[in-house]
DNA sequence: AAATTTTGTCACTATTTAGTGACTTTGTTT
DNA sequence: AAACAAAGTCACTAAATAGTGACAAAATTT
């Protein structure tokens, strides 16, 4: 782990090495540990370059929140070619992928925290954004088939979503079991997973069951 | 608003207007607002008298989370004297009720993501506690009822209640839709109930034909 | 290679926040 | 009411953090 980093001097590296000092604090620190002294030592940089190259410690962190693209991924990734059963495989993937970028990554966790925490314009966008992701999806692919129901998938799978979330966050500080479930383990991550799909199969079941109704 | 105080000299009011001054800061600033001297300030005394009284200002936090009781309450209020439907209604209720003690409730809900953010040893005994008042509930009610579905029932409501936190969270900062629903506003807060209640219900259901299938 | 510009460091000042010793005020005891 | 004890204030020191001017080192241009 000996940082190797080339000699000389290089303005577009520095800026760089700045922004990866944020995220590296802001993963082991969390966001009240991105002070401006520590962020330039982490950087083993002058933190005058702090403002000389962003102007102040906040546009560095919204360039870095800014730089940041965990959710784009997952609209693109894995919306399978044609949907032919509602949405219901593909929203089934989705939860769980979603749980899956979560599990164990801090960083993405204590960026959530914080947008959780503070009303920041750079931390809400990254929120919107996540949303309109979302809503291409809903709109095209689930409200149509839901129809008058659609109202119902979108509640029923932001519980899901917000669930898989706070699990995630959860389990990130308190290494503790959450309505007996420790999803720190593997098995409480299985056992949430599979809760998670049975809960989707069954809000479709339901939904076909009611559209046959009339 | 005109706060009169009685005059005059008093320990144990004082203790309590500096307990009640790091409540007041949490609700407006969040857990990174609770300075020393804001705290004094906020109290209307001096900043010695934390020390004073409570050796330091961890202390007196501490002391502060500690005096909270959000979740006792969930255990005693409403569980109703005889369950025959496995729990069924109870669950529904349970749900709708940590809602309601979550929503606008501003204190609460910074008090959780301090807890979601930091591992501070009075923080976490909050999250036992609810986990303990809860287990209660769990092993007694549910668990007999459901046998080898027990672990299904404690994922399926693990993430519904997670959900439910994580969803009044978002609301009290991002004043934003989730997955579309805006529960700001007391439509979205009824769609996430009536999703809430389906899916308890729906579960149930599936749980009664898996039992008698075998 | 001299001149010039850019990159980076250092030592300093400023500001914010925490913490305390000496004091004053108020209440209580004798 | 004098003496004492407790409650509370004030002005200060200490520490942590933010921010900057003057300079040094390196790279680039001429």
């Amino acid at each position: 782990m000996t940082d190797k980093t080339p000699p000389g001097r290089n303005k577009e590296r520095s800026k760089q090495q700045l922004l990866d000092a944020v995220g590296k604090l802001l993963k082991t620190e969390g966001f009240t540990g991105l002070k401006v002294n520590d962020i330039a030592a982490t950087a083993g940089l002058d933190k005058k370059l702090i403002y000389k190259y962003f102007g102040s410690r906040d546009n560095l962190v919204d360039e870095y929140i800014s730089s940041l693209d965990f959710w784009s991924n997952v609209s693109q990734d894995q919306a399978p070619p044609v949907i032919t059963d509602g949405g219901q495989d593909f929203t089934k993937h989705m939860l769980l992928q979603q749980y899956d970028v979560l599990d164990g990554n801090d960083e993405l966790q204590k960026l959530m925290m914080w947008g959780l925490y503070e009303s920041r314009k750079s931390l809400k966008a990254v929120a919107d954004e996540r949303e309109a992701v979302g809503e291409v999806l809903l709109t095209n692919i689930t409200d149509p088939f839901f129809g008058k129901f659609a109202k119902e998938y979108r509640s029923t799978v932001g519980i899901l979503i917000a669930g898989i979330y706070y699990m995630n966050m959860y389990a990130g500080v308190n290494c503790n079991t959450f309505c007996g479930i420790d999803i720190t383990q593997p098995e409480g991550k299985q056992d949430i997973k599979n809760a998670l799909v049975n809960l989707v199969d069954l809000f479709y079941k339901d939904i076909e069951a009611k559209k046959q109704e009339g």
